[in-house]
DNA sequence: TATTGTTATACTCTATAACTATA
DNA sequence: TATAGTTATAGAGTATAACAATA
């Protein structure tokens, strides 16, 4: 937190964090407002909808939903309940094992996720690449997939444990 | 969302879009969750004391520390509300504008900051930069701090009405 | 017994607007 | 009149745990 004590991170990786959460939430927010107002999609419910836009299956289990996102199989049931609310998809019973649940998109969700579709990616273009040159772009990712990896295997159990040991001021 | 049709972003932009958004989301998770169990902290009471204790004035303003981080008036008062009751910080009127409030940290806050820090810089060590050169770190900075200003001075507002015009399919 | 998902409940956070007080 | 901040209120989202149904 305060920069006058390091002990993991330099200068400059403590700088690259900040500025990397920094751009993460500011992102985050601005895209979350033009899905709100331009769709009345909370970020969730864009992202079910963008995974079941994604599949070429005729639906995706609520599991393998939750796989790709992070998120509580409660709060999964009341998202993914607003969405059947308001038609954009169906929940139906998997045929080959009737515990599961079967997502898919409706017509109407469909034509939801072709409207809001390119004013967020117009949205993003301007906010993160008009600037950017091509090889920016591959920086970024080179740098951030291997992260991303990291991230996606690690939870983060072991951490705490471990640096609590470094805690001795 | 879905990739099969682009208008304005190259699919190598949009690996990274995904890519860059899916960091921010977990690490901030992963951050979040070891605040509120090692300081019984939310991200935006954390954010608030770190400002706190990384100034070296008496105390801020709230409008100031509102201007380092993105949040609705009302909401900054709940959160320092919350930590006014827990002692980490104080609440007091600035003595040339009395309209304002200083916010302090007191030392229990100053204790708790010290307490979670070393533990939080270690998982972002372990999450992010264990595995990542240094030339890659700068590679980061050079890239996302232009982003970053980007975002801090621009409100999204233009971004709908302009992209509206491509949703004509 | 383990797994998939739903629901009840309580809580946190956030947003809006009305309000107080100072400038 | 404009600004700084608080508060009332209401709503959305989340987490936990208890639950039902299927494997």
């Amino acid at each position: 937190m305060s920069a006058d004590e390091r002990q993991g991170l330099g200068a400059d990786q403590l700088a690259a964090y900040y500025t990397l959460m920094e751009v993460g939430s500011l992102l985050e927010q601005a895209v979350a407002q033009h899905l709100r107002e331009d769709g009345d999609l909370s970020p969730v419910q864009a992202q079910i909808l963008a995974v079941l836009g994604d599949t070429s299956e005729d639906g995706l289990r609520m599991t393998d939903i939750a796989d790709r996102i992070v998120y509580s199989r409660s709060g999964f049931s009341y998202q993914a309940g607003k969405l059947e609310q308001r038609g954009l998809i169906t929940r139906a019973p998997a045929a080959d094992d009737e515990r599961s649940t079967l997502l898919s998109l409706t017509a109407e969700g469909r034509d939801l996720l072709r409207r809001v579709r390119p004013g967020h990616v117009e949205l993003v273009r301007m906010l993160v690449f008009e600037a950017m040159p091509d090889a920016d772009v591959q920086a970024l990712r080179n740098v951030l997939e291997p992260v991303r990896d990291r991230l996606r295997q690690d939870p983060p159990r072991s951490a705490r444990a471990q640096a609590r040991r470094n805690t001795r001021d």
